[in-house]
RNA sequence: GCUACUGUGGCUCAGUUGGUAGAGCAGCUGAUUCGUAAUCAGCAGGUCGUCGGUUCAAGUCCGACCAGUAGCUCCA
């Protein structure tokens, strides 16, 4: 029969081949590094039978699918190793995830990850074994009697789970049989490199009321020479973590009689927040926003109106005794730390008759808010308990949402460009979906019109972005600006946010040209986001060496000996009164010594003066990260940065 | 909150089967006034996260709590 080849070629081959005899067909090579095919654009084992007229694409681990037929043929060797050492575990999940798999066990005795050494042993046995992988079909009843019988609980449950018409697929190497859509390798054997990272916990099926199951995660190359590759470069980005190194760099700190998720915000880490928020304050009055000053607290009447008395008032910080129902105690006020800014901005709206003259309404403030994570959640700068938002409020028309929304990603892309970060983030519509959660208000036509607004206007900027289902805001869709950490976790940077539901239950209204009062929309947005997480990812991003114009400080000046200290005061007067900040090292070291300390505070320009440049008024300027050491006159040099840091250049 | 791990002077670490703490760096003092990533010497610094328990004896064993880390859940 004939079939056709991805590139348009045909190839004939005998009738009820699969697609191990067609690539044998095709070369040698190909029939080597084959890992799996697609008929027809469909992804399958390649034992899979060939049919006239099928369209045959090979796919090799050059192939991002095909790495991950690898890793989840890997994943099995790990359940089967597992499963060989601890009879009596279940088996619960076992996916491919971006930089490798995981699976989700349950033990009777708790492992440790001193036990990969032993697990790892016995996946290589099963490796080298060559172990064939066949697939096999059972119907509903059988497939459960099969699991059953090995004690797989867990997969009896995904069995019942699956749609009436579902094709019930399992995978058998060995003695060992696992419940798997596929596909996978035909045989163990191929897998050549692979290691078990780490042990965590995971609720079965993501939900915290279920039992925590024991997951291993691992991953798995072509070569070992790529797994080795890629475990260096994952133990070099953890030496730009945050948390340590904004710690050693004396940007911020934490202190136990403080509390947890309250960072300390030390004179580095305050200097930077406070240049960023200069910047961000001036460009958005720049661009139309009014900035506001609102309380930190207020009554719980404020967040009754707003919704966030019952959708979030687990996560706020209250002042005062309540009930179950949220109700006073004692019938005294009772007060809450503010979890976010916008029912306070609604009431600087209201405070007076608006106009259609009047919006779009812009209001901005660089706003502290108090959110009460879990205890576990906690995380450096990246997820605290207090922070400060870069946050606005634009109460307007819903013709005018377009073009507000619009502004407000383009400010985003502006600073996000000041920063260098651009091309950091990726971007998720973040809707109610087909969530039936009762955290979201429910107005199911709100929902989809304002869902249909955002997509359009995302689909108009051409924006490159994923949709998320149940990740909204109570009160609405939104856009999440997203970006990863140094172990790869993804976080929102930046979020703009539709609401359709404020202006109602606020009553915060506008008379329209033809005198009758409306309806205005609000969008919920943050410039920069808030500036502790920003702040945290800018610390991975430069690994401490920050763009000058962000540097908490920008040069330091080293006299080589007591001679020339009064000389590099000067030098440091000179520079300060052009707004430069810099510090000068007067302690009685070796040069040497200094510079060193300075290389390690990566501060962007370094000058040495000694005698030599006290009596020809140069400096002898160490950029940081160049080898080059060049004297050039002060005056020259003051120009130079001083255009640098106005510029907001980044190297 | 859940699972696992961690917690010794400011930092990085040592501390053997329980016998009441050690080093380097940083700090201070003195000497050195030096030309591009660590000058030398001396001194000082710790109720071993906290609180309880076991023991003749606890940094070491047990428990609770606090804090930190990774992941889950949640989220800016």
């Amino acid at each position: 029969m004939n079939i056709l080849l991805k590139n348009g070629d045909k190839l004939e081959v005998n009738d009820g081949a699969d697609c191990t005899a067609a690539c044998a067909a095709i070369s040698e090579g190909l029939a080597r590094n084959a890992v799996a095919a697609k008929i027809n654009g469909k992804l399958c084992d390649l034992s899979s039978k060939l049919s006239e007229g099928d369209t045959l694409e090979i796919v090799t681990l050059k192939d991002r699918e095909g790495l991950e037929v690898y890793r989840h043929t890997c994943a099995h060797v790990l359940a089967q190793a597992i499963k060989n050492i601890y009879p009596t575990c279940k088996l619960a999940i076992g996916p491919v995830i971006e930089n490798g798999f995981y699976y989700d066990i349950e033990f009777n005795t708790p492992i440790t990850q001193d036990d990969f050494a032993k697990i790892e042993l016995e996946m290589d046995k099963i490796i080298k074994a060559r172990t064939p992988i066949e697939r096999f079909e059972l119907p509903r009843e059988e497939a459960l009697k099969l699991m059953k019988k090995y004690g797989e609980t867990y997969k009896a449950e995904i069995i019942n789970d699956l749609p009436e018409d579902a094709v019930i697929s399992f995978y058998k190497q060995g003695t060992f049989t696992d419940l798997c859509r596929g596909p996978h390798l035909p045989n163990t054997g191929k897998i050549k490199a692979f290691k078990l990272t780490s042990l965590t916990g995971a609720y079965w099926r993501g939900n915290e009321k279920n039992k925590m199951l024991t997951r291993i995660y691992g991953t798995a190359f072509e070569k070992k020479s790529q797994l080795e590759e890629y475990l260096v470069a994952a133990e070099e980005a953890k030496k730009r973590d945050h948390n340590k190194l904004g710690r050693d760099l004396g940007i911020f700190m934490t202190s136990d009689v403080i509390g947890q998720g309250l960072p300390i915000l030390m004179p580095k880490g305050a200097k930077m927040i406070q240049i960023l928020s200069r910047f961000v304050e001036d460009e958005e009055e720049k661009r139309g926003f009014m900035i506001t000053k609102t309380p930190l607290m207020a009554k719980s009447d404020l967040y009754k109106i707003s919704g966030h008395w019952d959708h979030y008032r687990d996560k706020m910080f209250i002042l005062g005794e309540i009930n179950k129902k949220g109700e006073s105690k004692n019938g005294e006020e009772i007060m809450a730390l503010r979890p976010m800014t916008c029912p306070f901005q609604y009431q600087i709206y209201k405070n007076g008759l608006k106009s259609y003259r009047d919006l779009p309404c812009r209001y901005s403030e660089t706003a502290t808010e108090f959110r009460k994570e879990a205890s576990g959640e906690m995380h450096g700068l990246i997820r605290v308990r207090q922070f400060t938002l870069s946050d606005g409020h634009i109460i307007c028309t819903k013709e005018q949402v377009e073009d507000e929304f619009k502004r407000c990603l383009d400010l985003s892309y502006y600073l996000l460009d000041a920063l260098g970060m651009r091309d950091d983030v990726t971007f998720r519509f973040s809707k109610r979906g087909k969530s039936k959660s009762d955290k979201y208000i429910d107005n199911d036509e709100a929902w989809n019109s304002t869902e249909a607004m955002m997509k359009k206007i995302l689909d108009d900027l051409k924006l490159d972005y994923v949709e998320a289902d149940d990740e909204a805001a109570f009160y609405g869709p939104k856009l999440d600006v997203q970006i990863r950490n140094v172990y790869g976790k993804e976080d929102t940077l930046i979020t703009i946010q539709i609401d359709f539901a404020a202006g109602h239950s606020f009553e915060m209204q506008y008379v329209d040209a033809d005198g009758v009062k409306q309806y205005p929309y609000v969008i919920h947005r943050s410039s920069i986001g808030c500036y502790e997480r920003t702040l945290a990812f800018l610390i991975e991003k430069y690994a401490g060496a920050f763009p000058l114009w962000m540097c908490p400080t920008q040069v330091k000046v080293l006299p080589i000996t007591d001679r020339t200290l009064s000389y590099a005061e000067e030098v440091a007067q000179k520079l300060s009164s052009v707004g430069i900040r810099c510090e000068v090292d007067r302690r009685n070291e070796k040069i040497g010594y200094k510079i060193r300390e300075a290389k390690i505070d990566k501060v962007p320009y370094v000058l040495v003066v000694g005698d030599k440049e006290q009596e020809e008024g140069t400096v002898n300027v160490n950029k940081r990260g160049s080898e080059n050491k060049e004297t050039v006159p002060l005056d020259k040099f003051i120009l130079k940065i001083a255009q640098e840091n106005a510029d907001k250049v980044i190297f």
